[in-house]
DNA sequence: GTGAATTATTTCAAGCTTAAAGTTTCATAT
DNA sequence: ATATGAAACTTTAAGCTTGAAATAATTCAC
């Protein structure tokens, strides 16, 4: 990944490459940007941020399984950053009756305070990085995206 | 991140978000799938590829400060990396006459001829993850996505 | 020339990440 | 009822990652 830009590769399928290099390029970019944002303003991380966002979007909870399926890494690493942010207060797990081996995972009243401030200076973020995009590329880019996200959906 | 689909956000601002969401979640799920394919394909992981990717374009090697530049990763970082490359052969460090801070780091003639195949399959690999984008929007995305590194390159 | 900043790199501690193996609980077929 | 298997989760080992501190070599100001 990350490949050079030195000798531009040429030839056929070097289009698709060099979309993926780029690609690459931008989102890190971007993700070390907030990575060092995020540290600085709010000493947090960005995985901490993934997991809060996405249970942010549901107040009921989510099981772990779905945390991990939903922010595309493995079991095993959700259990360590909720491990953290269970101990920071952030977020609870609650046994459930119907099934002992399962948890629901929720944000606690202090994790949704927490993240509602850190989401709204996280959206002026993107704004300004992304400034330079115009909202008519994004929604053209998004659109490309999606339907090559399409493709990949439910394979394995 | 990889914020969610459930109550779409809407309003002004949004449609980079949305963006932003988008190229996340198609960067991870296509590294996802490179890092399982050289895993079980060549025994390697991605940030192996990425230096030796790095390397590979100048013969003549590079500064260990270069390398972690060029790879948007910190200089610790690389360490770590290149020592394991070291040890598995298919790198090397050369001190310099001139400045006894720095070595040169290249790949050696194995590293050279192992990077050739894995490249190869990666590029096979790629065009086959991308194979939905077309040429032409392969072409117009990387144009948009190159615009907006502009505005980031070289910033701190 | 000497000392103070600067530069290149490594080391370190903490946390993230995966794949694989292990534990506990549930479902289901006899 | 009870084995067999599947599912949900945790643990573990190895490696990746960062930011900060430590080392070492160079450059620069005087």
């Amino acid at each position: 990944m990350v490949a050079g830009p030195l000798p531009a590769p040429s030839g056929p399928g070097k289009d698709r490459l060099r979309l993926w290099i780029r690609l690459l390029r931008a989102s890190r970019t971007i993700e070390a940007e907030l990575r060092e944002r995020l540290k600085k303003d709010f000493n947090t991380t960005l995985p901490r941020f993934d997991v809060m966002a996405a249970l942010y979007r549901v107040p009921e909870g989510m099981l772990m399984s779905d945390l991990s399926r939903f922010l595309l890494v493995s079991n095993g690493n959700v259990t360590g950053i909720v491990d953290r942010l269970v101990s920071e207060g952030l977020v609870a797990r609650a046994r459930r009756n119907g099934d002992r081996r399962t948890s629901m995972v929720r944000l606690t009243e202090e994790g949704t305070q927490a993240f509602a401030t850190i989401a709204a200076a996280h959206e002026g973020w993107i704004g300004e990085l992304l400034g330079k995009v115009s909202e008519d590329d994004a929604r053209r880019l998004t659109g490309m995206l999606t339907s090559f996200r399409s493709n990949w959906e439910g394979r394995e």
